[in-house]
DNA sequence: GACTCGCGGAGAAACGGTTCTCCGGCCCTT
DNA sequence: AAGGGCCGGAGAACCGTTTCTCCGCGAGTC
């Protein structure tokens, strides 16, 4: 074997160490050419079965592994998928911050792995660092603010990239986002009917389009429906302030009979706020707010929430992506290319394809004031709607 | 520029497309050796300061990027990270299904960067899939079970791998690991302190090092003071089991008064469980659950938790794994050897280097019987013991 | 004036696969 | 018997760097 290493062209080095076989040694141990090895190992070219499957027994017994930098070189694939984490705020990395991205990050993960690609998890800020020294294969942006420098070098060299959150103006191949106008009005379509006269806001300071668009439909309904804004900002990304933001809302002399939450803690805290300030909620406060996390169907009382299904959006971000990598049209009606790669799209005509997909209220006491949850231990009597 | 192409020795093909701008292409440019580009832009050989930034303007000029994928087969290094999960039961991916696992992968991953390296999701199930085709320099791999085939495998390979969890029986490099034993004793003792006569625990069913560990030093305990062992276990993976199974301990005749739970849920389920048996916490049940969620200061009452510190851990976990990709001593007496990387490494002798990190108990008012939280509404009266 | 020394840089061999091209036989046909 | 087609496979270029080796040349040295 180790002589097999010599008969294989190669200078005779010094008995090669204790490195992996290469497919040289393959070949030579199987008596065939790299050619009839590589071809045999990954089914293409026109070889007999027994040849195939001696080849592939000589590999096994050798303990082979092909070099997936040589491969990726060669091929120009690297399987691999970049994964981007745009900070609220300054904080080096906010993934898993929020209930929402550690759910995404996840179906993303899991989606491309069925696909035969692995995730790379990397920071927006810091390009040269290390994004120059990955071969990325394309890359899914997570709400890439207008403009983004990464985003337009990344187009520029070529890489697909499919942004989750409607890109304000970067030249993303494809993106992903919520209804999130939709999902504001129905929320507030739903307070109303549940008997709320003057609907509250707690939002973010930052310019993403999640917090963006959701002000908007926020300001657009009560422009609509002639009531005056109710509004608190303040940045999501500082836990501690959210609290206090809360507090300030339900403090105001304007208060409101009902608030929606954009950020996964407010929930909490605009419960804390109102037992500070003696309210009752759903009675004297209606309260819903955005998040993932199942803790607020244990809070007392049960707190209705709006979820943005994380995992679809994982899920179709990522296969978009991977469409758009492998070149295969994602019926989207724009024509990717068959046979090239999407860098050698010529200049796209029009927006990129985008897809909005739904979100899901789930309804619970906080926000309904005619079944009343009875709580702890009277055993709750059947038959309430 | 285009000519420039031509003139760099290439097969003078059809006019080199869109294609980026390689090594060549900016040795042409700047009228050099492909050499000298390597070296400017790298800071090493010897060039006067004047070549150097010249090259490095004309590459910036042109946009170019090296080719990861021919820098990683040139040098063997690709700036990958491998970061496996090893899934409590059959489900595809639990990462970030406990707060732990989230705030672990997010350590490692700003550990990762801040060292120049980026990190990898990977199952630790179907190897040939993906772990074939990819470059990885080393590996984190969570809590794996004995005689894991996959680190096995990695260990052959050469790649080095750092284990998070006192590894069973696998030939890891090194591993991290909390000292388990010393945090339940600590909760045990803490208990008794508060009055606990009879001591339950809420554990898993699975055979991983935490569960196994943390079992094993409550039954040690137990042993010594004399206490009969009561406890529950089901599978950690499977939310709704966990409910159930707090149920059960409370249920049972020899009804504990205090409770450890080992996962995240646990000090919901059991406080729900509690007051369904109207048991007041703390008054009549003392509570603490090991949980890096924050929503057990605000639960009612406040629940004591064990932090298991997975920020450190993750940390400590990369660069462990950097030191050894690195061939840096990490100063935990093991020489890895200086000049080679790990793989050159003959047999170790003895086991692997492992660190045992402290965790943290943060006391509420679920497990004191003496200072109660005053809250919300009617002042609990003080003095009970 | 010949020699050494170090500076600045060029040439070319890897790295380890993939794949395009081509080629020798063997069998079948006419 | 000659030609054509196909089967099975070999050769070699190529992917784009890094890096080892070597070389010319000007200046200082004796």
């Amino acid at each position: 074997m180790t002589a097999a290493a010599n008969q294989s062209g190669r200078r005779p080095t010094t008995s090669r160490r204790l490195e992996r076989a290469g497919i040289r040694d393959v070949a030579a141990a199987a008596g065939v050419s790299i050619t009839t090895v590589s071809d045999a190992l990954n089914g293409k070219g026109r070889l007999p079965d027994e040849t195939r499957s001696r080849v592939r027994e000589v590999a096994e017994r050798l303990g082979y592994r092909p070099s997936a930098a040589a491969r990726t070189l060669r091929t120009g694939r690297s399987g691999l998928i970049g994964l981007t984490v745009t900070t609220y705020g300054e904080e080096p990395f906010t993934f898993t911050e929020f209930a929402y991205f550690a759910e995404m990050a996840r179906a993303a993960t899991s989606a491309a792995l069925s696909r035969g690609y692995a995730l790379v998890v990397l920071p927006a800020s810091s390009r040269h660092d290390v994004w120059g020294n990955i071969a990325l294969d394309g890359t899914v942006v997570i709400d890439p603010p207008d403009q983004d420098p990464l985003v337009s070098e990344l187009y520029r060299s070529g890489v697909p990239v499919v942004s989750d959150g409607k890109p304000g103006n970067c030249p993303v191949t494809a993106w992903v986002d919520n209804d999130h106008e939709a999902a504001v009005l129905g929320i507030l379509d739903h307070l109303s009917e549940a008997g709320a006269r003057r609907i509250g806001l707690l939002t973010g300071t930052s310019t993403d389009t999640y917090t963006r668009l959701s002000t908007e439909a926020y300001l657009g309904w009560c422009e609509r429906v002639g009531q005056e804004p109710v509004y608190e900002t303040y940045p999501a990304h500082d836990p501690a302030a959210g609290a206090v933001a809360a507090d300030r809302l339900l403090a105001r002399p304007d208060r409101p009979d009902a608030v929606y939450g954009l950020f996964d803690p407010n929930g909490t805290d605009l419960l804390a706020a109102a037992r500070r300030y003696g309210m009752r909620v759903p009675d004297d406060l209606l309260l819903v707010c955005c998040s993932e996390s199942d803790v607020y169907a244990g809070t007392e009382p049960p707190i209705t929430t709006l979820s943005l299904k994380p995992r679809r959006i994982g899920t179709t971000v990522v296969n978009l992506l991977i469409d758009a990598i492998e070149g295969v049209d994602s019926g989207t009606g724009v024509d990717v290319g068959r046979l090239f790669p999407p860098r050698f799209r010529t200049a796209s005509a029009g927006p990129p394809p985008g897809t909005l997909m739904p979100t899901e209220l789930i309804v619970r006491a906080s926000s309904q004031r005619r079944s009343p949850r009875t709580t702890v231990s009277p055993p709750r009597p059947p038959g309430e709607v």
